[in-house]
DNA sequence: CTACATCCTCTAGCGACTAGAGGAGCAAGA
DNA sequence: TCTTGCTCCTCTAGTCGCTAGAGGATGTAG
C-alpha cells in the first residue's frame, strides 16, 4: 500500500476524474494536499478514502452540501447520528418520488409508442399527444 | 377565447413561468411574437398551444434539442412519423434505466437508514456505508 | 535527448433555467 | 388627475456539478 499518489492515482482507484478532484478541492470538499517541490499534489489513504466516501455520496445522488455535512460528521464520530440518518431518510423520500414519477412518465411514454401507427405524423400518437395534454391517460403530472 | 393574451396570461395558462418563456423566445423554441405600442409581447392562441407542447415535452423530461426536432416535425404533419416514434423511445429507454438505478438507491438507502442504530456516529450505518462501498448489499453502481 | 504522458493554473462553457437590477407601461381606486 | 401597485421590458449574472480547452511546466521511458 503506497502512500504517495498522484493525483492521476487517486482518480484511478477512486474512479474520480482528475478535473473534478480539483473541482472539489477548490469548493473545500476536498483539502488542499501536501505538495512536491515540482508543485504536484499527492495523497495518502485518508486522502483517497475521503474521495471514496464523496464519490459513492454523488452515486446515491447526495448533493455537494449535504456531503460537506456528512463528511464534517464522520470526522467527529461522537456526534449522534441522528443528522446523518435524517439527510439519508430525506435522500431515500426524494428518490422514492423520483421513482414514482418517472414510472407515470413510462407508462405514458408507452402509450404514446405503442399507439403510434408508423404512418404520417398527420395521425402520429407521439405529436398528439404532446400537443394535448389532455389526451394523457394520466394525470401524474 | 380571447386573442391577446399577454405573456403573463400565457405563463398563467401554460403553468410555464414568463422568464422561462422569454428564454424559450431567445433560444428559438418559440418564434418571436408581435408586440404592442408598449413594446409588450402578445401571444394568440397558436402561440399558447405550442407553449403548452414544449411544457408537456419538458415534463416527459425530453431535452431542449429533442423538442425543438418535434416540433419541426409537427410544423410539417405530412412527414412520416419514424422520428418522432425514435424520440420517445430513446426517451422511453432512458427513463426504464433511470427507474432501475434509482431502485438500486432506494434499496441500499434503505439498508443504510433501517440498519442505522441511532447512536454514535461512530457506528452508524450510513457513514459506514458511505465510506466503505464494499459493505453495499448492492453491486449496482 | 527526445518523445510523450501527466501535471499545473486559469478561464469559459454546458443545460435549463432563475434571480435581480433598473426602468417603463398600464389599470383601478381615491 | 394622481397615485399605488402590478406587470412588463432588457440586461447581466448566478445556479449545480462538473467538463473542456489553452498554454505551459514537469516527470518518465526508451
Amino acid at each position: 500500500m503506497k502512500s504517495d499518489l498522484t493525483i492521476g492515482d487517486v482518480a484511478r482507484e477512486s474512479g474520480v476524474k482528475v478535473p473534478t478532484i480539483r473541482y472539489y478541492e477548490q469548493i473545500g470538499l476536498l483539502p488542499e494536499p501536501p505538495r512536491t517541490d515540482g508543485n504536484r499534489r499527492f495523497y495518502d489513504q485518508k486522502g483517497l478514502r475521503r474521495l471514496a466516501f464523496i464519490r459513492h455520496a454523488r452515486e446515491l445522488g447526495f448533493e455537494v452540501s449535504a456531503i460537506r455535512t456528512l463528511l464534517a460528521l464522520q470526522d467527529d464520530p461522537a456526534q449522534p447520528c441522528a443528522t446523518a440518518d435524517a439527510i439519508a431518510k430525506a435522500r431515500l423520500i426524494e428518490v422514492e418520488q423520483r421513482i414514482a414519477s418517472l414510472m407515470a412518465l413510462k407508462a405514458e411514454l408507452e402509450v404514446m409508442v405503442e399507439e403510434c401507427r408508423h404512418g404520417r405524423l398527420a395521425e402520429c400518437r407521439v405529436i398528439e399527444v404532446l400537443a394535448d395534454h389532455g389526451k394523457c391517460m394520466h394525470d401524474h403530472h
